[in-house]
DNA sequence: AATCGACTGATACAGTGTATTGACCAATAC
DNA sequence: GTATTGGTCAATACACTGTATCAGTCGATT
């Protein structure tokens, strides 16, 4: 009997090439599902079906890794809208979904300076629409906003993995440490906070967010000469 | 002759006695000469001449010692001035001050939700000094500019580092990446990029600090009916 | 005086990033 | 055709990390 066509070796499919993209897509999963911790370069390298060692043909070093991973999601990071408002505005929400989608984002947003090619080209598409604005406004007002983003990102963040790891449920972590906090209000302590927090507004987080971007582009728009 | 006093025993004085408060400052401490990476368990045991052990008699965790590294800092930060709006620049100048002091601050800044005594006593602080803002305003105002001093900041210290990682001279990290940028310009890449970088202001980082907080506090101020 | 209980120090484990080493395999030189 | 060389890849090794466990010691109580 002729084996005409030799059959694929059944058990071991040919592998796809290794290369930059595949690593971090791995790495990006890998986050994605159990948090940066989780991106170690031994289960990364497990993911693709590799020994760890393999990595470093394309990478040099974890940190290097994690810039790259922080690049990939800017490509989902773009500008839109008409009038330095509106694009300032759209990067802002853009990065906060982002942030969303990957909640690792956070810890890497801001933490070190950035220089790869999708960033720089969101930069380059902002400056493009911002022609509206003044020149020396431009910088500081970019750097404002994102300065603004990633804090408020940041603590949203740390809330939601809050909430989360006390148990699933809502105000969850309200009951694990609320009941502290109205003990020290009970005792008089904090009587400012404790006022503010009972009789201040409860602002849901997308009300929050949008209240200081407001704040933040009100104030830009007031130094606009006319 | 007649020892009146006894001498302490040179090589072995007597040990002081370990406390949350010691363990606390011998981390910070370490944090501030080497960064946070140099904070492990062993190291502040060693600092302290302890087995490594010992240390969760008075700690449950490596995350409630970040926690108490953090609230211990926020000791330094409170609010002075009059007015709410001396009273926030006031706060975000501290804060900025602090995390300069002590650049691992960044890293632990908005990283998760935080009710220590200290940062509870300055919140507490702030909205105290916050008498003259409206109630529905105080919230959002504080939130925001917490916001945009924790991005600002975690900006300013990434540059700082990697400026000191590549060589203790000042301009040491444009030198060593500013040329790729210069030749992605030289070949038409980025042109708003680039157009900002020639013509656009060069602001220092107090300024650009600045700037932007005045962009939020006149937002704020904007909201005050009157 | 004996027993018990707390506290301490050592050891152990599973994991990390990365340097080094040794094997293999293709292409070149004689 | 054989020998050598150069490059690629896997495995091992090292110095760490946070923390669980456990055996021993020492003080206090019965």
């Amino acid at each position: 009997m002729v084996v005409w066509e030799r059959p694929e070796p059944p058990d071991r499919p040919v592998p796809a090439p290794l290369s930059r993209e595949r690593i971090v897509g791995a790495a990006i999963r890998l986050a994605d599902a159990d948090g940066l911790d989780a991106v170690s370069l031994r289960k990364v390298a497990a993911v693709l079906d590799v020994g760890p060692m393999r990595l470093y043909g394309y990478i040099a070093t974890k940190d290097e890794l994690l810039d790259l991973m922080l690049d990939a999601v800017h490509a989902e990071v773009r500008p839109s809208g008409d009038g330095w408002r509106e694009v300032l505005r759209s990067l802002a929400a853009a990065t906060r979904r982002a942030a969303h989608r990957h909640d690792w984002l956070t810890d890497l947003l801001g933490g070190r300076p950035h220089l790869g090619p999708n960033t720089l080209t969101t930069g380059d598409a902002v400056l493009t629409a911002l022609a509206d604005l003044p020149l020396d406004l431009v910088v500081p007002a970019v750097a404002a906003v994102n300065a603004y983003v990633i804090g408020a990102v940041r603590k949203e963040t740390a809330e939601r993995r809050a909430e989360r790891s006390s148990g699933m449920d809502k105000g969850e972590w309200q009951v694990a440490h609320g009941p502290y906090l109205l003990r020290q209000f009970a005792e008089g302590k904090y009587p400012a906070l404790s006022r503010v927090v009972h009789d201040g507004p409860h602002l849901t987080p997308d009300e929050t967010f949008d209240a200081g971007l407001d704040f933040l582009l009100d104030g830009i728009a007031a130094r606009i000469p006319r």
